[in-house]
RNA sequence: GCGCCCGUAGCUCAAGUGGAUAGAGCAUCGGCCUUCUAAGCCGAAGGUUGCAGGUUCGAACCCUGCCGGGCGCGCCA
């Protein structure tokens, strides 16, 4: 419908041009056709007399009038005003307005979905936690957007292939290895003090156990053997810790270490995926970073961007000319003890991403992690990839509340809230939909208490009691003997007459461009913020007018309107990860 | 110190990406009410969009400078 008033428009112009009231030698302007934010208004409006106005030398208002006077007439188009400075407002038929209604219903689940993306294939990467430990409250904001997002763009017609990173190479991955052995010498019997930077997490332990069980003592080494020779821990935890690792290698041995290492990425993992299956999540794939160094793929991006001229070597190491292409600093590619970096890593991962012929790789990361989009950027920069090709969407961390009092985080001393005791607390809705409300880039408050109550002030609740109020009317419906008998298309709908009618009405008309416009600028929070409005202008009408009543074509045009906005809850509230439920 | 993000009603946040009189929900105040679903419904008040300039027909949005908050500034991942 925008479309078509936009070519009104642009036919409008064409003819003035042909009729000599515009000066032939002005460049036009792309029409630009917007929703009306007042409904007094009309519909649409067009601003174009006034973006024209300048180079054409006329008054606004005066080219509005006469672009009016050009338009040709639309059977979907009942009225044409130029209103305030120079816009050209519109006010759409009566069938028009309809045909929302009978659409939502004809098509179903599939209204509102597009194909402005062409089934152009994108990647979007997103959660990527480190496979060191259970999901946090942090991870969940990432995850409830990345895959709102994902679901967005495939409602927008796009290709979309989701995947989640997983960092199971270097050195964070061999002191998981550590901690797990050393807990499950624990379990076995043997102490050995645990390290302080160690992973000193509840899970470790259950793991070890579990490998205790499935293993035996193939892995045991007395306390003596283990601790021998090391440095003093508290000279340097952390060159301690590198330490026992290379110790834990040479007593297992390269395969039990192995053993003991992927037994613990697969525990861990597997919690991840287990807990983001309960959050409504699945991945396409999980992308292994280890498989990635193996295949070579990390050496040859190195390669190629050594051979476009962007590298050199310094201080024993190799650094990438990040600084030419944007970035604060150089950065670098090989350390001097041999070994790449992440950032080489993460080169390879875009390369090898685009080279498995995605287009546009949209990245989800936390906030934290700012500073290291420019160096990508560059990187992707340096070996010819155009910038738009990348979009990196930043996601703030959410502050928890419950009786107003602000949760302590800190994931040093190790008490974070996990997402799954979060979606113990207010349920896998609750959570998502709180997630995805804000734009990502806003700091949050997440009120636990609000998320939890059974009121209308809680959003979530709000938008779902819609969609279950809606339900019962029909369950009552039927308790009555009754039924919508007239097909979508046979509603009386010019029946609706009222105030309360007329939003809906024109809330659902506009629901497949709330989609659109969110898929475009990638912001989900658009939909949540539509849904509660949808769900506040269903309420008001439900507590104003009736529904089942004596008059049959009235009431079927009523609840016909009704069963489309069912339609519009239930599919918004699937594109977020919120089931709609049929009661309350 | 440098860089990025943020600053909107008492609180939590919107504002279709430069459009018309900046909107919701809490909280506050004033009425009503006990209904197809019940935890209510209707209305009012609330603003120099952090501050000061600039750009233009028009700025919460773009530019510059301050103020305040968050994050980042490893040969960690």
């Amino acid at each position: 419908m925008k479309r078509h008033v936009a070519s009104l428009l642009a036919q409008a112009l064409a003819a003035m041009r042909e009729a000599g009231e515009l000066p032939a030698d002005i460049e036009l302007p792309e029409v630009q056709v917007e929703r009306a934010r007042d409904r007094a208004h009309g519909d649409y409006a067009a601003n174009t007399a006034m973006v024209l106005a300048k180079p054409a030398g006329q008054k606004p208002r005066e080219l509005a009038e006469a672009m009016r006077a050009r338009l040709p007439a639309s059977e979907a188009i009942s009225g044409v005003e130029v209103a305030g400075p120079g816009f050209i407002n519109f006010t759409l038929a009566a069938a028009a307005r309809h045909e929302a209604v009978r659409a939502a219903l004809r098509e179903g689940p599939a209204f509102g979905r597009s194909d402005v993306g062409a089934g152009h294939p994108i990647h979007i990467e997103y959660v990527s936690a480190n496979p060191t430990g259970p999901l946090h409250v942090g991870h969940g904001r990432g995850a409830a957007f990345g895959d709102a997002l994902a679901s967005l763009l495939e409602a927008a017609g796009y290709a979309v292939h989701r995947e989640y990173y997983v960092n199971d190479a270097g050195r964070q991955v061999d002191i998981l290895a550590v901690s797990l052995w050393l807990r499950y010498l624990e379990a076995a019997g043997v102490a050995v003090p645990f390290p302080e930077k160690g992973y000193r997490g509840d899970y470790i332990v259950t793991h070890a156990r579990e490998l205790l069980d499935a293993d035996g003592h193939a892995y045991v080494h007395g306390a003596d053997t283990v601790t021998a020779g090391l440095p003093a821990e508290e000279a340097d935890p952390e060159a301690y810790l590198d330490a026992l690792a290379a110790r834990a290698r040479a007593l297992l041995g390269e395969a039990a270490y192995r053993r003991v290492l992927d037994f613990a990425l697969g525990a861990i993992l597997g919690d991840i995926r287990e807990e983001l299956a309960a959050f409504g999540i699945g991945f396409d794939r999980y992308f292994s970073e280890r498989e990635l160094a193996d295949s070579g793929r990390i050496e040859a991006a190195v390669q190629r961007l050594t051979e476009a001229g962007y590298t050199y070597e310094a201080e024993g190491a190799l650094w990438f000319r990040a600084a030419e292409l944007g970035d604060d600093k150089d950065r670098v590619l090989r350390r001097d003890n041999g070994l790449t970096t992440y950032f080489a890593a993460d080169v390879a991962y875009h390369l090898e991403k685009l080279e498995r012929g995605f287009h546009t790789l949209v990245n989800v990361w936390g906030a934290d992690h700012h500073g290291y989009v420019p160096r990508v950027r560059a990187a992707l920069q340096a070996l010819g990839v155009e910038a738009e090709r990348l979009d990196v969407r930043l996601v703030q961390f959410a502050v928890l509340y419950r009786g107003g009092e602000k949760l302590p985080m800190s994931t040093r001393a190790g008490e974070f809230v996990t997402l799954r005791e979060l979606r113990d607390e207010v349920g896998k809705d609750a959570a998502r939909f709180f997630y995805v409300m804000r734009r990502s880039e806003q700091h949050m408050d997440f009120d636990l208490d609000l998320a939890k109550s059974e009121s209308a002030d809680n959003p979530v609740y709000y938008c779902q009691y819609a969609h279950a109020r809606i339900c019962s009317v029909f369950r009552q419906l039927a308790e009555r003997g009754l039924a919508c008998q007239a097909a979508p298309d046979e509603a009386a709908l010019e029946r609706l007459d009222t105030e309360h009618e007329a939003v809906l009405l024109d809330l659902i008309g506009r629901y497949p461009e709330v989609i659109e416009a969110a898929a475009a600028s990638r912001e989900p929070h658009q939909v949540a913020q539509y849904l509660r409005e949808l769900a506040a202008a269903f309420h008001t009408y439900y507590n104003a007018v009736p529904f089942i009543i004596d008059d049959q074509a009235l009431r079927e045009a009523r609840l016909t309107l009704i069963r489309a906005t069912q339609q519009v809850l239930a599919n918004g509230l699937g594109l977020l990860g919120v089931d709609a439920p049929q009661s309350m």
